[in-house]
Order: structure tokens, then C-alpha cells, then sequence
DNA sequence: TTAAAGCATAGTAAATACATAGGTATATAA
DNA sequence: TTATATACCTATGTATTTACTATGCTTTAA
């Protein structure tokens, strides 16, 4: 039940291009730097932004990659899932291919189905404005 | 995030028991049996349950297993936990151990702890005997 | 034209998931 | 007392996933 490296860094990239990139393209480099992750693992990970077009690139020198849209328009859950794949707790509740035949009488189906809409509730409505909000609260408890 | 085999094996397992045995030892075969998994695979999980003190064991010829305790003082967290280990979304909410030298300037951890509480807001609350009336109240629907 | 960036694909070591296999120990029933 | 049924224990195997690393190509601003 944990969170692989590839949602945790993915949502700590589109943190970093939010508060750090002000209209020009930010370069993996830097983020790669200031995160002190593996650029090269960044790399694989942002492709997946890009494609799905959560964040906008820019090829060539002085390039490097831009959130497409508001951070309030994005919400964890989104970047998870895109990351992570489904987030919820078992394949069954993941899509109609993975239906279990055993569904109707499964006596720990609403158990899952309840785990699945807690974390439904969270990551679904935190978005990565709230991130950045709430990381400035902090900086600014540490000025006092 | 998602929940492996051991922990869903191991709650329906322990579900077996509490509605199919009544006072005498449950044989793992009948277990396998019914819910359609291999026995030497729930071997290995019921070994688990039973170092913990979750089931008795009954060793020698019409041995089997038995619930320790009423399936109300079972919750769901406890039987995941100790089969799938931490339920926590990330390492650094686990212990001690695990703690992370950014935690105090971490801008995403107040997420995975409003996901850990989620979580834990259900597998906490949820017990084996929730699980049996859930069932029960599913069989009386098909029998109208 | 060159350097800095993104883009694409492959490789790899370690861990995890999901079992299977084969044997030993113990108790019951014939 | 012997056969059988069960728990118990340890090892092995295979596929997948995780978390990277490596190599090389393409694009573009300066």
C-alpha cells in the first residue's frame, strides 16, 4: 500500500515548476537539483506529464518544461493515477476488465469499496495549489 | 497502493473460519478448498496469524485452525498490518526508522497524512464481525 | 556551429509477489 | 500399532515491479 517513487517525485516535479519556473521553461537540470533526484529517472517520469499534457515542453538550449495549466486545476489524485496507475486498493475496483465473477457475493467488497472512496476523498481534492499554500504557511512559521 | 494477496487471503481466511467452524479446528484444506486458493500458499500466511495469536492451531489428524478471539475484536487494520506490514502511503509515516531529514520543510507531507488517516479512518473502524454481518445481510437480499 | 536542452529506448540490479515442493512432527482413528 | 490427516518448516522458482543508469539522437537558442 505505498506510494512509489515515480507518483512522490512526479508530484515533487510539478511542485518544483510551480514555484520556481515564472513563465519560462524550467530545465530538468535544476529541478533534478534542487529535489536531488536522478535527472535521468526525471527524464522518464516527465515524459509522462508531457503526454498527457499536465506540463508543456520546451526542446532546445534554454528549454526545459512549463505546468500547462493553473496548480488548482491539478489535483494529486490526477498526477497519481497518471504515475501510479489506478489508486485504488484492489484490481476489482480498478475497471470493467478486472471484474471479479465472485463481486455479488464478495464479503469484503464494501471494505475495499470504502478504502477506495477515503482515499478517493483525499487525493481528489487536494490539489497542487493547496501544496504550495500550505508549504508557504510553513516558511513563514519558521520566520517568526 | 495496491493490497497483495497475503493481506486479502489472510482476511478471507480468518473469514472462513469465523462463519464455517463452529468450536472444532478448521482444517486448512477446506479452507483452500472453499475459497479457491492453494493450501501451501495459505500455509505460509496462516503461520502468520497463528505467531501473532490471531488463530490456535490444532496439530495431528482433524486438526486445523480456530479464531483466538471474537471476530468483533478483530479489525481489518490489524489483520493487514501484519500481514502486508505498514499500511502507511509512505515510509516516512511508518516509525522512527524511516524519518526523513525534509520532513519539517516538506510541502507534501501534510497530504500523506490526511491519507494515512483515511486509510486508517477505515481499517481501524471496519471489524471481522462487520465483515460477517455485511455477508449475512447480502445472502438474506438473494433470498427474497 | 556549438552547447544545452528534450526525446527515445534499452539495460540492470534488487526487491517483491505469488506461489510450489518436499520434508518433518504430531495427534487421531482404525 | 499402524495408517492417515493434519500442522509445521525451509527451500526453491519464476515473473513482475521498482528504481534507476546508459547511450545516443533531435531540436533550438545564442
Amino acid at each position: 500500500m505505498k506510494i512509489s517513487t515515480k507518483g512522490r517525485y512526479a508530484l515533487r516535479m510539478m511542485y518544483d515548476m510551480a514555484i520556481n519556473s515564472s513563465g519560462s521553461a524550467m530545465p530538468l537540470k535544476e529541478i533534478a537539483k534542487r529535489q536531488n533526484i536522478s535527472i535521468k529517472y526525471l527524464e522518464q517520469i516527465v515524459i509522462l506529464l508531457n503526454r498527457a499534457g499536465f506540463v508543456k515542453s520546451v526542446r532546445g538550449a534554454q528549454g526545459g518544461y512549463l505546468l500547462a495549466r493553473d496548480p488548482s486545476e491539478y489535483t494529486v489524485g490526477m498526477i497519481l493515477r497518471l504515475t501510479e496507475g489506478s489508486m485504488a486498493p484492489v484490481a476489482c475496483l480498478d475497471d470493467d476488465v478486472n471484474q471479479c465473477p465472485r463481486a455479488a457475493e464478495c464479503p469484503t467488497l464494501f471494505v475495499w469499496e470504502k478504502l477506495n472512496d477515503a482515499v478517493k476523498g483525499v487525493i481528489d481534492n487536494v490539489t497542487l495549489q493547496d501544496i504550495i499554500d500550505r508549504s508557504r504557511e510553513q516558511t513563514i512559521e519558521y520566520n517568526i
